[in-house]
DNA sequence: AAATCGGTCAACCGCGACTTT
DNA sequence: GAAAGTCGCGGTTGACCGATT
């Protein structure tokens, strides 16, 4: 192909058209004849993607399902950016897709969510005695995704997240809900007049295994997954 | 109405891994 | 075993579009 003039940008429906009959001819491979097979003057490379990525039969090209999105951030905080590994077990879904969809909808809720876990959990471990570490990795890693900033005042907000009442905090549409608003009742109840004193102490009572109940599905609409942050807020004390 | 901005997504690019010759 | 060809992946770009100023 070289030395011919490539034909670059968006696809036009008869170069879609001659594609597709050329790989249900010739199969999805050998990418560079099949172009020039196809009198396609585009790379073998470009084929692949336009035949990868829309024109493959079974694709889905609808908004991603509550299911999938969930999937999609439980998989990227497992593998990482291996979008081809996670693209595989999202049927129908390409990597392209995929890490478009990360990027433009799930990556800053991955940065709100790792501030959240990671300050909650520096929050539990400088307020608690009788709190074991298996119990506080548990609640801080299972607590990612559903805090939610009573956000009247947000906006006017303009210091670190620790001047933000525990009142404040609420956490919705998840099967932890009552019993995490009763446990940020007794947080705060525990620090009395003191929630800006990160050195101040408390204790409460925690069962992991009863918190851990009906933990297998929820949705998570409503919560941090919808919330606008500014990062500057989440400074520790 | 026009300009600007930000979000979205299809497509491209570079590179490493794998396969074929 | 080496070179050339091909494939697949992840990062990036740029066109498009709607919202905002």
């Amino acid at each position: 192909m070289q030395g011919e003039h490539l034909r670059k940008g968006t696809w036009l429906q008869d170069e879609d058209k001659q594609l597709t009959s050329f790989v249900l001819r010739l199969g999805e491979r050998r990418w560079d004849s099949l172009a020039k097979l196809a009198g396609l003057r585009r790379s073998g490379k470009s084929c692949r993607l336009r035949w990868m990525n829309y024109l493959r039969p079974n694709l889905k090209h609808g908004p991603f399902s509550v299911e999938e999105e969930q999937l999609i951030f439980q998989l990227q905080q497992q593998l990482g950016n291996k979008w081809a590994k996670i693209a595989r077990k999202l049927p129908g879904r390409t990597d392209n897709e995929i890490k478009n969809y990360w990027r433009t909808h799930l990556r800053k809720r991955a940065q709100v969510q790792q501030e959240v876990s990671r300050d909650f959990k520096y929050n539990m471990e400088s307020t608690t005695q009788d709190f074991n570490q298996k119990s506080i990795d548990m609640v801080s890693k299972d607590y990612t995704g559903i805090f939610c900033y009573r956000d009247s005042e947000w906006e006017t907000m303009d210091s670190s997240i620790d001047t933000l009442p525990l009142s404040n905090w609420e956490l919705r549409s998840s099967p932890y809900e009552s019993r995490i608003l009763n446990w940020i009742a007794e947080l705060q109840n525990g620090y009395g007049e003191k929630e800006h004193d990160c050195n101040s102490t408390g204790t409460f009572n925690y069962n992991p295994q009863e918190f851990a109940e009906g933990c297998d599905s929820w949705d998570c609409s409503g919560s941090l997954w919808e919330m606008n942050y500014d990062d500057t807020l989440f400074s520790k004390c």
